[in-house]
RNA sequence: GCGGGCGUGGUGGAAUUGGUAGACACGCCGGCCUUAGGAGCCGGUGGGCGUAAGCCCUUGGAGGUUCGAGUCCUCUCGCCCGCACCA
């Protein structure tokens, strides 16, 4: 009685002991490159592994796995590799509550991800498995920091950083969101600190230009442009005469030169103190800044707050006209953008107004209205022609004038055309533990000492004391950190931080195509077969972080010749999230639903089906316990029938002779006419059809409706079809399934037809079963519908006019109607317009 | 404020190029089977009117283009995401 259930477990424990057992999903590196076979590499993003895995990392390697799948039966070699990102603060954390090592306590997740991810199915070649938290692969972090290092693009500064309290460490500025660390929600504090950088500036503009050749998301290209955040205009020069001090200005307006009236500093500026001394502004300023630099991101930050500042006491010259314009202390000016330093022209820009109104400062309109006139109420922040500026640029459109006025500029030496842009370096050192030791030292003698390639890797020491003290705990580990300088032999301290984990996940897709190479980071041969990865999957919430920076990563390792691409990832796909009861699933939440529960009740597929059934893959989604029963009902109609269809097929020995697993129309025609068995067939090529378009277009969800489709056909004619035809329809709904449901799909395949699935072809349908020799003509009077007739195939447009004229319901709306007009759709309606 | 996205039955969603709105599934209702069902099978299910045939309404709202609009255009309301005193 058991042979009648479905047995999900039993079933899935079968197949996958078979893909292990035989190592299914391993690739090798061919020599050939890519253009010798049809390589493709299907990657999911790193998991970070932590407890055990999630239901959003279920529907990740859903998609992933299904693409990987779909891909190797249309003729791909097909790289599909996993790894973790083991280095992070979570699990140091819970070092410090229990004493117990990162690297234990690491390890037990990643034991635990393992054998979720075989629990799952996902196929997975396992022999390039990777941890970034080993040896064998942070030896090629480190050295890829040194090549960064060698070439100018790993530097040390001195910079005023965000620091996180909790945390204890500065982050970076990706790292910082609405004021508050990313990863813990403490608000971030400012502190002056000399830190490692990596010059991702000087990629800003291949990193937003680049953008435009690849395929990913539009909002994903989108956020990436904004926090790129390039701006064109001029930088200025204005000078403090008193002083003797030349402040350059970026400013995206030199069009409004001429209306500047005022000039304003950052708070944060260094040169203050220095200008005000002397002033009978001094000590206001310097309570000011005092107060200013008191103040949170947040508070500063906040868009409706009134302005507020202090003057310095000395004025600045406009280079234009000469004028002298005084200088203020303002908070609304930012240190991090620009040079720290406006010119301020209130007539045409709202902050500067609000200053000017607030301080009772003149405002000078330098663009009319766009017709000429100046009756548009101040600030005026449109197009116009110039007033009131210079009479070699009065009365130019403002656009043009910008033109003019900056090349005269150029001319002039007092400034010039240039570019800026909001994203800043990328702030690496950590205050932390469980992460990647940065490879220098601090000689006494030789000052800073990047170690060689052949002293590699610097290994992470063991300690005792995880909790950080304000500086990273490895500055404790006195025997590690006393060592010796490979220049000069003389006593050295190594480097205490350690790297950004976004720095061990910005590479690691590179080391999956050579994972085994102990001789280099990689073999530029081999990546030349896989790389860039064809598709990437995984969760929005990485597209400014990993994704800005494994593109830097890329960029620059090519321009050091290790590579010989320019972007990772050729195509992305972001998954949407799965939520439950509204909201983002949290532990504090309470609203977790664990996968390994999911499966241990439905099974593998029927838990990878739903997640991928709920609605498009990239749409956030609503969890649904009743869903997942429906998608396991569906499942288990498909065993039922199978194990059913594969008895009447052994005991009918007419249907069993030359079982080939194709049919066509042909094959049934003489025996059944347009009957049940031609019904079934037509919607067998309908679903393969149907699931092959809508995989190249990752609409899972209505992929997997169609075979629930075929099912149901199958169901509702399986008295009336042949067991042959109901096989085939079977056998079709197993293998287009699989690439959701491997287990099942499998299970259903091989009994049917002996074979397995994973080694079949694609199904192809055939495309004289696609079209059918009637069709249904929707009949439409004034295009609402009114009856439908059935019309062959091939009947021309006025056969289709008379035929739907005649049915029984449009003649009633014709009834005294004189017909206007006719519209003919072949084989899809027809549109009597009367009057 | 700027940029991006989304509004369709009781619910998740479908409708690929302007051509039958609501596929598929959940839920609900009815029936069959059963000692029993949180199992299985069959049927029904957008709203209104009607015994029925059928008619009217319906894709957030208002206009428009078109023989025909969920789909295109204009305006508008609501929600979500990103950036935000970036000069």
């Amino acid at each position: 009685m058991s042979e009648q259930r479905y047995d999900a477990r039993a079933i899935e424990a079968r197949w996958q002991r078979v893909w292990a057992d035989e190592r299914t999903w391993e690739v090798t590196n061919e020599a050939g490159g890519r253009d010798a076979v049809q390589s493709s590499y299907v990657l999911e993003m790193l998991p970070y592994p932590s407890g055990e895995p999630h239901i959003g990392h279920l529907k990740c390697y859903a998609v992933g796995d299904a693409i990987a799948h779909f891909r190797r039966r249309t003729g791909h070699r097909v790289l599909h590799p996993m790894g973790y990102d083991a280095f992070g603060l979570p699990a140091e954390n819970h070092a410090i509550n229990t004493g117990v090592h990162p690297r234990e306590s690491t390890a037990v997740s990643i034991a635990s991800f393992q054998r979720q991810f075989r629990a799952w199915g996902i196929s997975i070649d396992w022999s390039r498995e990777l941890a970034t938290d080993e040896p064998e692969y942070y030896r090629w972090t480190q050295w890829i920091f040194l090549e960064l290092y060698r070439s100018g693009l790993a530097y040390r500064k001195d910079a005023a950083v965000k620091w996180c309290p909790t945390d204890q460490t500065v982050l970076a500025n990706e790292q910082v969101v609405d004021g508050r660390c990313e990863r813990c929600g403490a608000e971030v504090e400012v502190r002056q600190l000399e830190q490692w950088f990596f010059r991702i500036t000087d990629y800003a503009e291949r990193l937003l230009r680049d953008l435009d050749e690849i395929d990913w998301p539009e909002h994903v290209k989108t956020m990436q442009r904004n926090w790129i955040g390039r701006s064109e205009g001029a930088e200025v020069s204005f000078t403090c005469e008193e002083l003797g001090i030349v402040y350059p200005v970026f400013t995206t307006r030199p069009d409004t030169l001429f209306g500047a009236t005022f000039f304003v500093l950052a708070p944060e500026h260094p040169d203050l103190m220095r200008l005000a001394a002397g002033t009978p502004y001094e000590r206001d300023v310097h309570e000011y800044i005092n107060h200013a630099l008191t103040e949170s991101n947040e508070e500063r930050g906040a868009a409706e707050r009134p302005k507020t500042g202090v003057p310095l006491g000395r004025t600045v010259t406009n280079p234009v006209n000469g004028e002298q314009l005084p200088m203020y202390v303002a908070d609304y000016v930012l240190m991090e953008y620009g040079t720290g330093a406006i010119m301020a022209v209130p007539a045409h820009d709202e902050r500067d107004y609000e200053f000017a109104r607030a301080f009772d400062l003149p405002i000078h309109r330098v663009i009319a209205d766009a017709d000429g006139g100046d009756d548009d109420a101040l600030p005026f922040t449109g197009d116009g022609p110039l007033v009131n500026s210079h009479k070699d640029f009065d009365g130019l459109p403002n656009r043009e004038a910008l033109e003019r006025i900056v090349d005269w500029l150029q001319r002039e030496s007092k400034g010039h055309a240039t570019v800026s842009y909001r994203l800043r370096d990328w702030l690496i050192s950590r205050q932390r533990y469980w992460g990647c030791p940065i490879p220098v030292v601090y000689c006494d003698g030789c000052g800073l000492v990047p170690l060689e390639a052949d002293e590699l890797p610097v290994q992470l020491p063991d300690i005792e004391d995880y909790a950080p003290k304000g500086r990273s705990p490895l500055a404790a580990a006195e025997d590690w950190v006393n060592t010796t300088c490979p220049v000069c032999g003389g006593r050295a301290r190594r480097e205490t931080d350690t790297m950004d984990t976004f720095v061990d996940s910005s590479w690691y897709f590179l080391r999956y195509c050579d994972a085994r190479n102990d001789e280099a980071a990689w073999d530029p041969a081999v990546l030349r077969e896989w790389m860039p990865v064809d598709q990437y999957i995984g969760g929005v919430e990485h597209a400014i972080l990993h994704l800005m920076y494994a593109r830097f990563f890329t960029k620059a390792l090519a321009d050091l010749d290790h590579l010989d691409f320019q972007e990772p990832f050729a195509a992305l796909f972001t998954q949407g999230m799965i939520t439950k009861d509204g909201a983002k699933m949290s532990k504090s939440r309470g609203n977790v639903v664990s996968p390994a529960a999911i499966v241990e009740r439905y099974g593998a597929d029927a838990a990878r089906c739903y997640v991928l059934f709920m609605g498009p893959p990239d749409q956030d989604a609503e969890w649904s316990d009743e869903g997942v029963e429906g998608v396991y009902r569906f499942l288990s109609r498909l065993w039922r029938l199978t194990a059913e269809t594969a008895q009447r097929l052994s005991a009918d020995d007419a249907d069993r002779r030359d079982w080939s697993g194709t049919l066509t129309a042909a094959d049934l025609l003489d025996s059944a006419g347009e009957g049940p068995d031609l019904q079934l067939l037509r919607k067998t090529h309908w679903a393969i059809d149907k699931v092959s378009g809508d995989l190249r277009r990752f609409a899972f969800n209505t992929a997997i409706a169609a075979v629930m489709e075929l099912l149901n056909d199958c169901s509702r004619l399986r008295e009336a079809a042949s067991a042959m035809t109901l096989a085939h329809a079977l056998q079709n709904a197993g293998s287009l399934l699989s690439v959701f449901a491997p287990h099942l799909g499998a299970e259903v395949y091989e009994r049917l037809t002996g074979e397995r699935v994973w080694e079949a072809p694609w199904p192809q349908a055939d495309p004289a079963l696609l079209e059918s020799d009637v069709h249904e003509i929707v009949c439409q009077v004034n295009g609402k519908v009114r009856d439908r007739v059935s019309a062959s195939a091939d009947a021309d447009p006025d056969e289709l006019k008379a035929l739907c004229r005649s049915a029984a319901n449009v003649r009633v709306h014709l009834e005294g109607k004189e017909i206007v007009k006719e519209v003919v759709v072949p084989g899809k309606l027809v549109n009597i317009v009367v009057r």
